[in-house]
DNA sequence: GTTGGGATTG
DNA sequence: GAATGTGTGTCTCAATCCCAACTT
DNA sequence: TGACACACATTCAA
């Protein structure tokens, strides 16, 4: 990817490539200031360009020019008049007091606001809240200096579109998660990625109309965490009632979900069931149906339930029901439901004596079962999910269409949307095939040597070991893995957790157990029981661990 | 003076 | 003792710098 | 910047 070996201007040419990037990709759906930005940065001197990327790449859009030094681009003052004169920075902006408290120090604002020795002696975050009353308008950096007698000598300048840079970050990306500095770690072999050959077309987005959904989303979300009121939030995201895209739909459903959340520990319970009510996100049913019952709408949480019971959306949700039935019967003195009695694990009862110094459960009950013969691993749900992702790498790195749109993508973006699996039914079967026909072994230890440290949603480098790979593969039967690989694929985000936390193999007798521990004080958890539960049914051995500590001696 | 949580850097 | 809710820590890329809290 | 698992508190019903 370097094609330059004077890699002075590394981050110039990362956010060079991708203007040309979206530039190329993008033409089509770029906005007219979208277009300008990128056929004027090339217009300007090396050393504005260098210094406008460097200011975008860091937090916030104020800097003083004193914290603006860099010794490749050399004069800051400089370097900056360009950037002032096509607009893209104003030079000494207005600042409102929080702006003012971000910029300077404390020994600065002291001075500044003529502080006194009481108010010095206050913590920044109290000094703000204080001066906050006193200065409730905006007013331009060099003004709120211009009080002290020899105080603050520096220069403060904003960048004004790095909103802009924003939008074209999502188009590159296809998410504002990631950011400039994923080329530099990628260029350092710190976070390497699979190479995924998609065509030279291949975008995030296919219409500005879900470019604007997106960032209006993603204000959404910002002005929810920004504790905005929830009402002001919940109209916006009214307004993006009718997307006619998938993946835009599930994030709006997630923040939905979030926000009812929110709600719930506020004990709105009114409008924390209107939100989960107008909200498909995975458990946003059940979680109308607890607040209708926290709200004593009892026969409404009754009748929400019996209708989710005829079709429940997942083993979580009809697991949490099978818990919610009784209850609510019970309070609408409905006739008792007998329930079935759930096969209970295999237990295995531990008394050790409390650990000298910091300790962890996982490793105690490790070190107390570990033996040569037959050693034991802390993997939970490293182990499985990383022979699945071995195996099946191929496929969940296939260039399916819209898939995969660019160099730094751990995953498909369809990777958690119900259709991923169908829509390479082919291909998951051919690699579970292998697990009939023995070939799995040499798969899965071609692609441990081929692909080690590349970024997967499933394969966790540093927990698999060789030695817990081979063990693995000649411990645990084909048919237990294609079991366990076939309830993931099922439901990769609820199903690739809950993995108990110990497997211990022996290996003359190619045998093993998974054993989850509970400390005192802790308690099987739903997805761990839907995986305790799955292995029995498999017939696959599985133990709890029940861990206790010994009385002291006196 | 030390420390600890950030931001920055490559 | 179940069931539920809520808060926490741990992954972190690692080295360095900066600043605001504190006497750990 | 979440996803996970765990620790701990509270509530409620036998
Ligand atoms: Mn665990
Ligand atoms: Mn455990």
């Amino acid at each position: 990817m370097l094609a330059n070996l004077d890699h002075t201007f590394y981050y110039l040419e990362n956010f060079q490539a991708v203007l040309d990037w979206v530039g190329g990709r993008y033409a089509d759906l770029l906005a007219g200031d979208e277009q300008a930005f990128i056929a004027q940065f090339g217009e300007l001197p090396q050393a504005s360009r260098a210094l406008f990327v460097r200011m975008v790449m860091r937090k916030g859009c104020v800097f003083r020019a004193s914290k603006l030094v860099y010794g490749e681009i050399g004069e800051t003052r400089a370097a900056m008049q360009a950037l002032v004169d096509v607009g893209w920075v104003q030079a000494d902006p207005e600042l409102d007091i929080a702006g003012l408290f971000d910029l300077l120090q404390k020994p600065e604002l002291a001075l500044v606001l003529a502080m006194t020795p009481a108010e010095k002696k206050l913590p920044k975050a109290e000094q703000l809240g204080l001066f906050s009353l006193r200065h409730t308008g905006s007013q331009a950096f060099s003004a709120w200096c211009s009080d002290a007698v020899s105080a603050v000598d520096d220069v403060a300048y904003q960048v004004v579109n790095k909103d802009l840079c924003d939008r074209l970050r999502l188009l590159f990306f296809g998410n504002l998660y990631q950011d400039w500095s994923e080329f530099v770690l990628s260029d350092l072999g710190i976070s390497q990625y699979e190479k995924v050959e998609f065509s030279a077309a291949s975008r995030g987005f296919g219409c500005r109309a879900d470019i604007d959904a997106y960032l209006a989303l993603h204000a959404c979300r910002e002005a929810f965490h920004a504790e905005q009121p929830v009402p002001e939030v919940l109209a916006q995201l009214a307004g993006l009632h009718d997307l006619d895209n998938a993946w835009l739909t599930s994030r709006r459903n997630r923040l939905l979900y979030q926000i009812g959340e929110h709600l719930e520990k506020q004990k709105d319970w009114a409008l924390a069931q209107q939100v989960y009510a107008g909200c498909t996100y995975p458990g946003a049913r059940l979680r109308a149906i607890r607040v209708l019952e926290k709200s004593e709408q009892t026969q409404a949480a009754y009748d929400l339930l019996t209708l989710a019971q005829q079709a429940p959306e997942s083993e979580a949700e009809h697991q949490q029901m099978l818990r919610i039935a009784p209850r609510l019967g019970r309070k609408l003195g409905l006739a008792k439901v007998t329930k079935a009695a759930r096969t209970s694990p295999t237990e295995l009862a531990l008394c050790l004596p409390f650990p000298q110094e910091d300790y962890v459960v996982e490793y105690v009950v490790r070190d107390h079962l570990h033996t040569d013969d037959a050693p034991v691993f802390y993997v939970e749900n490293a182990l499985i999910n990383s022979l699945f992702g071995l195996l099946c790498w191929p496929v969940i790195f296939k260039a399916i269409p819209g898939a995969f749109f660019h160099p730094f993508q751990r995953e498909p973006v369809d990777l958690l949307s119900a259709d991923f699996q169908s829509r390479r039914a082919d291909d998951f079967a051919a690699c579970f095939a292998q697990l009939e026909s023995g070939v799995y072994h040499q798969t899965i230890r071609q692609t441990y040597a081929a692909k080690s440290g590349l970024q997967s949603p499933f394969v966790f480098w540093s927990t698999l070991s060789e030695d817990l790979l081979e063990m693995a593969l000649a411990c645990i039967p084909a048919q237990h893995l294609k079991h366990s690989f076939e309830r993931i694929l099922l439901d990769i985000r609820a199903n690739r957790n809950g993995f108990p936390d110990l497997i211990q193999f022996w290996p003359q007798e190619r045998r093993y157990r998974m054993i989850e521990v509970k400390g005192p004080g802790d308690k099987l958890q739903d997805n761990q029981k839907r995986w305790l539960d799955f292995c029995a049914r498999h017939d696959m051995p599985v133990a709890v661990c029940y861990l206790e500590w010994q009385e002291a001696e006196q």
